[in-house]
RNA sequence: GGGUCUGUAGCCUAGCACGGAUUAAGGUGUCGGCCUUCGAAGCCGGAGAUCGUGGGUUCAAAUCCCACCGGAUCCGCCA
């Protein structure tokens, strides 16, 4: 017998069970929704019911006594997988699974359904879209955005193999003032060929060129609000340039000659501000000068992005320019969709729109799990000068999006909440009622430095590829040292996928709802809890089958996987279906690190407990091996969805 | 000031959507064991928690509700 969620089968006896045992015993009484819950040992059954509670109290009854009078009237002869039905407890009903047909109704799904194991087919396969990573072209990728594609690429890969048809968008923010300073920079210093790797260097001029042109700002700023005595002003201004004065002196130190570079090159110009905000219009303008300036720079960036891509083995469908909306005057065509709805207003010359009206006249609050007194904030569409601002052109990305598909995820930091509503309701605005339905923003919190905040216009920060590359030669130090016996080229490969595992791992198994503090301890795991761990565990029960295809061996019995851990790998195993479908279901990815690290936590315990080869009787070697073999397809089929590699030797 | 997220042993994390078992689950660190036996990136054992605080709902609360406290973050003609 096979079937593809062993564990689920098992849940469907008992309920029906349940509810024949209800119907029979007290057939008054309706049917309550029967949960049943994982008890928390296995020697209390595999599955429990508190429904005599809830019964007990509708009867005017013991709890005990219900779940006396319901195990009764259970009919075990009806059903496969219930060996025994008991009372346990002050009125709970304790399932307990056959276990020689359900190790055999496990083992031998693992074995026939072998790749596909697990990966269980939605009734509702839709067209989605997951965007993510997104980070702009001004700098390289750092820690603190590294959980995006990390989480993206698992969300699209559970996804696809849930059934759905997915799409992977990265979208680049190329318009926007911040992309007319770099390119200001790029331009200054007359577009030079990269020296390192394109992204570092781009994010070099980047900084460089903030700073110079933020502290420009702000003297200008200060000899003006001087005039006015306007005091707290005086003394903000005066806060922000000492610090943009500090970070000019890290950067004078760290990149000498650019900074001074930049400097004279700045200086000739009477007022960099004003350029750079020329060059802003003129690239939403499309002019071409501006466009073949910004796009080359942003290239260069992206060049960059595209390698630390390659490393970890993250690809994207398609790679979307912001610009083009602007160009292609899909922007503008939502503005004008927009100023014809009654939720846009017009003041001090600057288009808003207002988001709170929207959420309340379409009595929005309750459905978006809003306080109807909570305001929405409103949100600026267009600056004096005619320039969108970011969330308007996402407006007009987002509604493209949803000509491609029913439904849209972005992975986008939590920081971004309101604007993301904004957009939601923007889109209810303009009547996508649907496809505002459909709009996710799956948030996550950033990774955080210990001491001092990532900022990319400051120059702080780390970047990814060097926590990636640390990983591997912290990995290859490992490995020379476990692994002496190994060849260089080997012993690479393996510190390859070690290191670039290990830092993929750390970053989808903390739930992105919360914060996370960067230290290299977290990311450079390579014990228990680990992507290395795992795979550590994948390579050993490799070997084991490779060492044991001498014996050839007897048919298994699985009545003598009789051990307790023996029966709760077979639980383990049998459950990854079940929460393969949560994770997708309920978009966890990191759901998927916990469970492969509890199945290899079992696995090892096992591993060091009994014998598989050597075992007392060859049937049950025989039998531990289909065990160890189906550990080995479900930590594999498991690993992928994490984009870990599972090898066979380390 | 208002919104959102978050608070579980020294440290890191799971459990919270769907309330259930007098032992709240792992890891790390710490203390002590296990390599002539299938790979020690491993295993076994000890010590370590008023689940932020206070109320409420319930037969039952880490889980639901309310208030408060701490942390993060947003409330820009930034992105």
């Amino acid at each position: 017998m096979i079937h593809g969620n062993p564990f689920d089968l098992f849940r469907q006896e008992c309920r029906a069970a349940l509810v024949s045992a209800i119907t029979k015993t007290f057939p008054s009484a309706n049917i309550p929704i029967i949960n049943l819950n994982k008890t928390p040992d296995i020697e209390l059954g595999q599955l429990a019911s508190s429904l005599s509670f809830e019964l007990a109290r509708k009867l005017d009854m013991k709890p005990s006594v219900v779940a006396e009078q319901l195990v009764e009237a259970i009919d075990k002869s009806r059903f496969d997988l219930i060996a025994k039905v008991s009372t346990a407890g002050a009125g709970y009903i304790n399932f307990y699974v056959n276990f020689p047909r359900f190790s055999q109704l496990t083992l031998e799904s693992v074995k026939n359904n072998d790749k596909s194991y697990g990966y269980i087919k939605t009734e509702k396969p839709v067209k989605i879209i997951v965007e993510h990573t997104s980070v702009n072209p001004l700098h390289p990728i750092h820690i603190g955005q590294a959980r995006n594609p990390m989480i993206g690429d698992a969300l699209a890969c559970i996804l696809k193999l849930r059934g759905h048809d997915v799409s992977t968008h990265y979208y680049i923010d190329d318009v926007g003032r911040q992309s007319s300073v770099v390119a200001y920079g790029y331009e200054k210093l007359g577009r030079p060929k990269p020296t390192e790797k394109s992204d570092l260097f781009v994010g070099k001029i980047y900084t460089v060129t903030c700073c110079i042109s933020e502290i420009n700002r702000l003297k200008k700023a200060k000899e003006q609000v001087i005039t006015t005595q306007a005091v707290d002003d005086i003394a903000k201004i005066g806060k922000e340039l000492d610090e943009w004065i500090a970070i000019a002196d890290e950067l004078k130190e760290k990149h000498s000659t650019l900074f001074e570079m930049l400097t004279i090159k700045i200086s000739e110009d009477e007022n960099p501000e004003e350029e750079i905000n020329k060059l802003n219009r003129r690239y939403e303008d499309g002019e071409p000068v501006a466009k073949q300036l910004v796009r080359e720079v942003s290239d260069l960036c992206l060049d960059g992005f595209r390698q630390t891509q390659a490393k970890i083995s993250v690809t994207y469908d398609s790679w979307d320019w912001e610009s083009d909306f602007v160009w292609s005057g899909q922007v503008t065509e939502i503005m004008n969709n927009l100023k014809a709805s009654p939720f846009i207003y017009f003041k001090n010359g600057v288009w808003g729109f207002d988001a709170d009206k929207v959420a309340k006249q379409l009595q929005l609050k309750p459905k978006l799990g809003m306080k109807e007194n909570h305001e929405i904030p409103q949100l600026t569409l267009m600056r004096a000068d005619g320039t969108t601002l970011y969330t308007t052109r996402d407006i007009a990305y987002s509604i493209w999006k949803f000509q491609c598909a029913e439904k849209v995820i972005n992975v986008i930091g939590m920081e971004q909440s309101l604007a993301q509503l904004q957009l939601k309701l923007a889109m209810y605005a303009l009547n996508y009622n649907k496809e505002a339905d459909n709009f996710v923003h799956f948030a996550y919190n950033l990774v955080a430095l210990p001491g001092y905040k990532m900022s990319s216009r400051r120059g702080h920060y780390i970047t990814f590829d060097q926590v990636l590359d640390e990983a591997v030669e912290r990995a290859y130090q490992e490995v020379c040292k476990r692994s002496p016996m190994f060849s260089e080229e080997e012993k690479r490969s393996i510190a390859n996928f070690v290191g670039i595992g290990a830092v993929r791992y750390a970053l989808i198994d903390v739930d992105p709802s919360k914060q996370v503090l960067f230290t290299w301890d977290r990311v450079l795991n390579f014990e228990t809890n680990s992507a290395p761990y795992v795979q550590y565990t994948h390579a050993r029960a490799c070997s084991i089958i490779r060492k044991a295809t001498d014996n050839t061996i007897a048919a298994p019995a699985y009545n003598l996987l009789a051990e307790k851990i023996e029966q709760e790998i077979i639980l383990q195993l049998a459950c990854f279906p079940d929460m393969f479908i949560e994770a997708t279901e309920y978009l966890k990815p990191f759901m998927i690190a916990d469970y492969v690290n509890m199945l290899a936590d079992k696995f090892n315990t096992f591993y060091n407990a009994v014998s598989v080869i050597k075992a007392e009787t060859l049937e049950l070697s025989s039998t531990r091996l289909v065990l160890t073999d189906a550990v080995r397809t479900v930590l594999r089929n498991a690993l992928a969805l994490i984009g870990v590699v599972a090898p066979e030797r380390m």
